[in-house]
DNA sequence: ACCATTAGGACTAAAATGGTCCACTATGCT
DNA sequence: AGCATAGTGGACCATTTTAGTCCTAATGGT
């Protein structure tokens, strides 16, 4: 169910071990010989991470990527956004879906909603949780009732 | 972000049709007529709701399909896991994984945590609010403290 | 007997994913 | 100035998944 790809966890690993010492430069190469991960998929990811805001670059000898933002900053949803783009849960929640029912379903709306009580929950999320044994939100989905 | 596959919206948009009548027998086919979906399409659906356990066949003339249990007691997981299989977010979560990480990760069991946390919020969602102009339950994730 | 209907697969086409590589640009060091 | 080090951007490919189709049983009502 709801599967993350395979990038995404990798890419929680590059900034989890990088929340270790925020602030600091690390290549691409470092943190490919530190994390087991593929160098080449490294690079893709820092980059990704980059274009995101997530991380700042440093180009040229000596440069690297650091936290742009404090690990307390940095949300789950913001890693997947990042990775995976921002894709919803169900086709029609894109926006530009070409969903011939729509009319008479009335569910798509239902997991529209559900969709961003998820979102949300995962933007409770942050990095610097991720990195401890942490305390993880519990899913509630109570709310939200109007 | 966390994608879920069309199969399984179509298959929520099949189970919310039959949600108006429970009870009553739908044969394949009606069921592509009303929802606009293509009739083997429908029918591979069918299959796997039907092995799932979240639906009642009956073959022969006059067959069809009924829900095995009343909308209330039909969660979203129960939904998902039927069509696209109890994957996890994770690749570490489905338990035979190679991760050569895991040692020093430790990203991992958060996020499979976290998933759990995902997966207990969706189930507590049913398809008889799923039909309707709903209460979505909000995901808060502030619990699950231990 | 016959027809409607589900059951169980095999199979295909298209798309997404994971992963690699290269040519280019920026920056520090000597 | 020149070279080595790093990020940037994008093309590219192989593999896997996904969506979708179809065919051949099995089954049960009429």
């Amino acid at each position: 169910m709801l599967r993350m790809s395979k990038l995404t966890d990798y890419g929680t690993v590059l900034l989890a071990y990088m929340a270790r010492e925020p602030g600091r430069l690390f290549s691409a190469q470092e943190l490919a010989e530190r994390t087991q991960l593929a160098a080449p998929t490294v690079a893709k990811l820092l980059k990704a991470l980059g274009k995101a805001g997530l991380l700042d670059s440093q180009r040229g000898a000596r440069g690297g990527y650091a936290l742009a933002r404090a690990p307390a900053d940095i949300s789950a949803v913001d890693i997947i956004d990042a990775i995976e783009g921002p894709v919803a849960l169900t086709e029609c929640a894109t926006g530009h879906s070409t969903c011939n029912i729509e009319a008479g379903c009335g569910v798509g709306h239902n997991w529209q909603r559900i969709n961003s009580g998820i979102r949300s929950a995962l933007k409770a999320v942050t990095l610097a949780e991720l990195t401890r044994p942490m305390a993880v939100p519990l899913i509630d989905l109570r709310a939200q009732r109007r």
